[in-house]
DNA sequence: TTGCCGATCTTCT
DNA sequence: GAAGATCGGCAAA
């Protein structure tokens, strides 16, 4: 149907700029995953940016770790990770490389590929051949652990290039985008999702009036961690 | 709808 | 040893 324009890469060119700038120019761009169960694709809808050594929330602020070395790297790559011991989420590294900055990827809609996602969605970790429970739509891809399942991200794709034509995953835009106007003034801007440091910067951006941006929450510090 | 809670384990201190 | 860029289930309003 649409011409090649339509499904070709964000180039690299896309992803070495400050993650504040990329966050916003990802809306309404398109992340797919092809495997051998077949294709997903997510339009996002919640991004966050996080600026490395220089941003508190960042899980670079501390320097290079065996965990955040990807983000470290060049731009145009894929860095997940895994959290609360059972959620993996998804970021892609921007700046230039040795500045490791990033874009959190924390929700969108399912355009291609709903029943796969549903399917993964369905079954909860540890039990297998639950029925899938009915998911809402609007929820197969709504906050960064949901997209990572429903696109099936974990550890294998730490470190993909989502810019090399033999990739299995890779960013894309969509071709009937609005204006860059126009996109504008839907996006909304504030802070970051359960972040404690840094709480306060505006670097959490969603689609004014979207159904599958995430609900937000702030910092869980208290209450979490029980004693013992 | 909001709010609390437990699950589960990697990473870094 | 503690915290964490989370989620789903359940209760209450």
């Amino acid at each position: 149907m649409g011409p090649d324009v339509a499904t070709a890469r964000l180039p690299r060119e896309f992803y070495p700029r400050p993650a504040y700038e990329v966050a916003p120019d990802l809306l309404g761009c398109v992340i797919e995953h092809e495997t051998a169960d077949g294709l997903v694709a997510v339009e996002l809808t919640e991004v966050e940016a996080y600026a490395g050594d220089a941003d508190p929330a960042s899980h670079a602020y501390r320097g290079k770790t065996a965990r955040n070395a990807v983000m470290f790297g060049p731009p145009g790559h894929a860095y997940v990770y895994f959290t609360y011991g059972m959620h993996f989420c998804v970021n892609v590294v921007c700046g230039p490389p040795g500045v490791a900055v990033a874009v959190l990827l924390r929700a969108g809609r399912v355009i291609a590929g709903g029943d796969l996602a549903r399917a993964r969605r369905g079954g909860r970790r540890g039990v297998p051949d639950e029925p899938a429970r009915a998911i809402a739509d609007r929820d197969l891809a709504r906050g960064p652990a949901r997209l990572c399942q429903a696109l099936a991200i974990d550890r294998d794709q730490n470190g993909a290039d989502l810019c090399d034509p033999a990739s299995p995953i890779w960013v894309r835009a969509q071709a009937n985008a609005p204006s860059r106007a126009a996109t504008a003034a839907t996006i909304k801007a504030g802070p970051r999702v359960g972040v404690r440091m840094g709480a306060e910067i505006p670097w959490r951006f969603w689609t004014a009036n979207d159904p599958t941006v995430s609900v937000y929450r702030p910092h869980a510090s208290v209450g979490h961690g029980k004693a013992r």
